[in-house]
DNA sequence: TTGACATGATACCTTTTGGTATCTATTAAA
DNA sequence: TTTAATAGATACCAAAAGGTATCATGTCAA
């Protein structure tokens, strides 16, 4: 792994370490959003949210695209790769039993 | 999901958001290693593994076993099933040319 | 052009995090 | 039974993280 993708990851990682930062990204799973409108779902000010989409941004998990005078926030499902890859090295020690483990966690997810 | 669920889900994305922390379960992935042995692979104190150690287990990532003296830190594979499964959420923006990536970032991976 | 709206930027505060230093407890071996 | 090895616990420190408040900037519409 080059240098590079070494802190791609670590951005991505870091990105994902907050449950505030994992709800909004489902949020943009459903749909496009200013920043107000991810704010709406939030207890806190439209400053904190807008940190969090740049950290979000810095992981290359979302894209932002400006539109007239509002900025439209995007899911970048690419943006998971390095995670996923970084998985992939494990993927020995997943055997049937973890993977059932793992649908059933899914199943229960809203 | 429940409230248990999204904790043990946080620990373990909290675990994971550290470069040092990432580094131990690979080392942990050839094989088990007591903390003596850990920190030799690392430019910090025993103490300083032993946070990330603990962390790793909070997470549900790693196992510790005594054996006399030494106690003996292990991977548990288990402990990626909260990731694995929030991940699934995005299963459906998971196209070709994304799993193409992943692919290739596996290949360029030590 | 004025005014309202959507957002960005900065300063500041508190808590968490990653690290060291130090002390204590337990276990194996001479 | 000393003595050395392995590890846990605690206090402490600097930096990063998450949040608020406030001000500046750009854009649309009357």
């Amino acid at each position: 792994m080059t240098a590079a993708q070494a802190d791609a990851a670590q951005n991505t990682f870091r990105a994902l370490a907050d449950p505030t930062r994992r709800d909004i990204l489902r949020l943009l799973g459903n749909r496009d959003m200013t920043i107000a409108e991810v704010s709406d779902s939030f207890d806190m000010t439209r400053a904190a949210v807008k940190k969090h989409l740049t950290v979000l941004s810095d992981g290359g998990l979302i894209t932002v695209r400006t539109e007239g005078r509002t900025r439209i926030n995007a899911l970048d499902p690419q943006g998971f790769a390095p995670v996923l890859g970084w998985l992939e090295y494990f993927d020995d020690f997943w055997d049937d039993r973890l993977l059932a483990l793992k649908s059933a966690l899914e199943r229960n997810q809203p």
